[in-house]
DNA sequence: TATTTAACCTGGACGC
DNA sequence: TGCGTCCAGGTTAAAT
C-alpha cells in the first residue's frame, strides 16, 4: 500500500521523468479516476494540455505537479493520490495498455507518457490551485488540511508530541490521522509501534513525553529505512514509475507476520481487528492496555 | 468540538 | 468448475 516511502519514491521518479515537459494530450478513460476534479475529465484535459510541468512535490501521501504559472492567474498543479492501489507509470506510448489504465498523459516531445493505473479506484487526479499556508509554504488547496510529514525538515517535533499527548483516542488511531501527522498508513503504524514497544490501543494521552518522543523517533526510522529500500510491496499493487517493486517487505517485523516469532523476544505475533483493518503486534513487547478487549 | 464509524471499490484467496 | 464470502485499507462524509 502506498504510504510515505512509496509515494516519495514515485515523486522522485516523476521528478526525473516528467518535470520540464509540456503536456500534449490527456485521455481520461475512467471518470472515477477524476471524480474529485470538479469539472470532470473533459475540463481536466482541456486545462492540462499545453501546460509545462514545473516540479514534483509531496506532502504525506499526496503528491502534486506544479504547472508553469500563467500571468494574472493562480498557479495550478496536478494533484495525485494513489489511494490503495494507484500507480503512476512512465511508459513508452506504444507500450501495451495496463488492465486498469484510467488516465494517459502524453507529451509534446513524443517521449514516454505518464499513466495513472488503479485497480481499486480509491486514488485519483485533479487540478487544484496552489495556495499559501499559515506556516508559510505553498500547497494545493485540497492538501491544506494535511499535516507535515515526519521527514519534512520543517516538521515541529515538540508541537506534534504535545498534540499527540492531548488526544483522547488510541495511539494508533492518532498515527493514522493525517491532520496530526501525515504519511503513516497501517503498515508503518504497526512497525513503528512495535519498535517503540507500544500497543496501538494505548490511549495517546497516557503517553509520557519521553514515550511520545521515542515513538516519533521510531516512526522516522521506519519511514527512512523503507524509503531507502524503495518502499514496501506486497502484491505488485505498489510499484515505482518504472514498474519496480520495493524491498522493505522483507524487513517488516510484525506487519503481515501473524503466527511468526517476534524478532525481538520470540513471542508469537498476533493479529487483531482495529479500525476496520488488521493490526499486528507482539503480545509480550507491546502490552495491551487494561481497557483493551484484545 | 472532538472522536468514531461507514462507505467507497476490485480482485485474489478460500470454502463449499 | 463455479459460486458466494471475506479481506486488503486511505480518505472523507456522516454520525455520535
Amino acid at each position: 500500500m502506498p504510504e510515505l516511502p512509496e509515494v516519495e519514491t514515485v515523486r522522485d521518479g516523476l521528478q526525473r521523468w516528467v518535470v520540464g515537459r509540456t503536456v500534449a494530450v490527456v485521455e481520461v478513460r475512467h471518470p472515477r479516476a477524476v471524480r474529485r476534479h470538479p469539472g470532470g475529465g473533459d475540463d481536466l484535459a482541456a486545462r492540462l494540455v499545453g501546460t509545462r510541468i514545473a516540479a514534483a512535490a509531496r506532502r504525506g501521501k499526496y503528491l502534486w505537479l506544479p504547472l508553469d504559472a500563467v500571468a494574472g492567474a493562480a498557479q495550478d498543479c496536478l494533484v495525485a493520490h494513489l489511494g490503495m492501489s494507484g500507480q503512476l507509470l512512465v511508459r513508452a506510448p506504444q507500450a501495451p495498455q495496463e488492465r486498469h489504465l484510467h488516465v494517459r498523459i502524453g507529451f509534446t516531445d513524443g517521449g514516454p507518457e505518464l499513466r495513472f493505473v488503479d485497480q481499486r479506484t480509491f486514488g485519483g487526479l485533479l487540478l487544484d490551485p496552489l495556495v499559501p499556508t499559515a506556516e508559510g509554504d505553498t500547497v494545493p488547496a485540497r492538501v491544506t488540511h494535511i499535516a507535515r510529514d515526519p521527514i519534512d525538515p520543517a516538521f515541529d517535533d515538540g508541537l506534534f508530541q504535545a498534540r499527540l499527548r492531548r488526544r483522547d483516542s488510541a495511539v494508533k488511531r492518532a498515527l493514522l490521522d493525517q491532520t496530526l501527522v501525515s504519511g503513516i498508513g497501517n503498515i508503518y503504524a504497526d512497525e513503528s509501534l512495535w519498535r517503540a514497544r507500544l500497543h496501538g490501543q494505548r490511549r495517546a494521552r497516557t503517553l509520557t513525553r519521553a514515550a511520545a518522543g521515542e515513538l516519533l523517533g521510531q516512526v522516522r526510522a521506519v519511514l527512512g529505512e523503507a524509503l531507502a529500500a524503495g518502499g514496501t510491496s506486497f502484491d505488485a499493487l505498489y510499484v515505482d514509475v518504472d514498474g519496480h517493486s520495493g524491498y522493505f517487505e522483507r524487513s517488516l517485523a510484525v506487519y503481515g507476520r501473524e503466527g511468526e516469532p517476534c524478532p525481538r523476544c520470540g513471542a508469537i505475533v498476533r493479529r487483531t481487528a482495529f479500525m476496520n483493518r488488521s493490526s499486528f503486534f507482539c503480545p509480550r513487547c507491546q502490552r495491551p492496555p487494561r481497557a483493551a478487549t484484545e
